[in-house]
DNA sequence: TCTTTTCATCGTAATATTGCAATGTAATAA
DNA sequence: TTATTACATTGCAATATTACGATGAAAAGA
């Protein structure tokens, strides 16, 4: 198969999961923080910082935007990307409140 | 290819990526959601609440494992499975330290 | 216009994931 | 001892992911 069964749960399984798997790869985790540390737009040093090649890259950056955690906006030949502020509070609200239900009780 | 270069990146990343990677996919998100709903060890009626196979709830339940989310003690002939308390703890600081450390500047 | 720069996309190969039936295993019950 | 119960593992088929070279496309500069 290889194919998620994504019917068979609620809509906010499947956001939650699709967020996280997102966020699910070395690259695209360090192309997160690089945006955040830098807190400024930006475009294809992240090539350099990355030790990928530039088509890999193109794909990662293309995943994040897919799941709604960057944006990119076009400048001239080149491309500005950064966190897409709206979306990143509705997924930290997310995923914090799934962290923080967590009452440890059992074990 | 299919072979993520895990080596070029920092020990941070790879294992935030690892645990991003264990919460992404929705099957796995209704089993920690349903351990910390329950707040206590659940043995295998996860099978009854999940729509997939005993076999495949097991193989997703090894993930959780291997990432260190969740950890089962064997209790006679079933299998008692909770949020690793210890763990959750550094993966929740460890996330949240990233959700907080965006401050919107840019676009 | 022609070239360069900057990305995106396509095609491909290697590997990983998802899901299940079938089977294995270990502890309890009969 | 022989079931039975509760999971884990194996083996497989279908699909997805990862990575890269090659190629496309669009804007800016010469």
């Amino acid at each position: 198969m290889g194919l998620t069964k994504t019917d068979a749960f609620t809509e906010s399984q499947n956001e939650l999961a699709s967020i996280c798997k997102a966020l699910g790869h070395p690259a695209r985790i360090a192309i997160v923080e690089h945006l955040i540390a830098t807190n400024s737009c930006i475009t294809g040093d992240l090539v350099d910082v990355l030790p990928l090649s530039q088509a890999t890259v193109s794909q990662h950056l293309r995943e994040l935007k897919n799941a709604g955690i960057i944006q990119g906006t076009i400048s001239g030949t080149s491309v500005n990307y950064c966190i897409n502020a709206e979306n990143w509070n509705k997924i930290a609200s997310t995923l914090s409140l799934m962290l923080r239900s967590y009452n440890p009780g059992c074990c």
